[in-house]
DNA sequence: GCATTAGTTCGAAAAATCCGTACAAACGAA
DNA sequence: TTCGTTTGTACGGATTTTTCGAACTAATGC
């Protein structure tokens, strides 16, 4: 894929990007899966959105330090940065997904 | 103030209405004054934006379920809904705050 | 080579945000 | 009561963000 995927250092991320990168269903549910299972491609979340919209929520995704995309071939692996949200945020991710899972079980 | 101030059953708040507020960085400094110091009036707030930003700003967290307020005369009393929070989210508020604080010194 | 698949980019429509201006309501003082 | 002040909302337009179809690129397979 010919942009350069970037991913920023989690301490330059600050709160705001992150809980805005939260609060969109979509992307909570996409964090809620690639909290369960790792290495999935984007294929593998949210067959109803577009694919453009999806490129989107993953780049909102990607740009506030909530996941990693790694090119594989013609698709991405995507992981969540769990570790490094935990340390920068401790406790944040852990606490939306529990609401997360809570609220759509 | 003409327009009848209502307030959302707390019940009704989906989660990422609630992270939806809480991911700007204005309001957020709002809800952490207000976690701060209960019954202030819009006034104590963030001085710097525009009045009419603010009213944005008030509504959204109304809506959110996170801040009750009170026609008080010509002004109004502002205050968290720490309680029905946590009991329909449990701890993310506090520790969204918790964040915030470490996040600004 | 050609077709298929995975995901991005472009461009335009729709929605949300920001903010100046005008406004309404409550209050105090004359 | 009437005037001026204070507190916050409503309106309208400019800017930004979101959404999504269509075109595109790159890798893979036949």
């Amino acid at each position: 894929m010919p942009a350069p995927i970037t991913h920023p250092k989690i301490e330059d991320v600050p709160l705001a990007a992150v809980l805005h990168a939260l609060s969109d269903p979509v992307r909570l549910s996409i964090v809620a899966l690639a909290a369960e299972e790792d290495g999935l491609p984007c294929r593998a979340f949210e067959t109803a959105i577009p694919k453009s919209t999806m490129s989107h929520h993953w780049r909102i995704l990607r740009e506030a330090g909530i996941i990693r995309q790694e090119g594989r071939g013609t698709s991405r692996i995507n992981s969540l940065r769990r570790e490094e949200l935990d340390a920068r945020f401790p406790g944040l991710l852990g606490n939306v997904l529990e609401q997360y899972r809570r609220e759509s079980p």
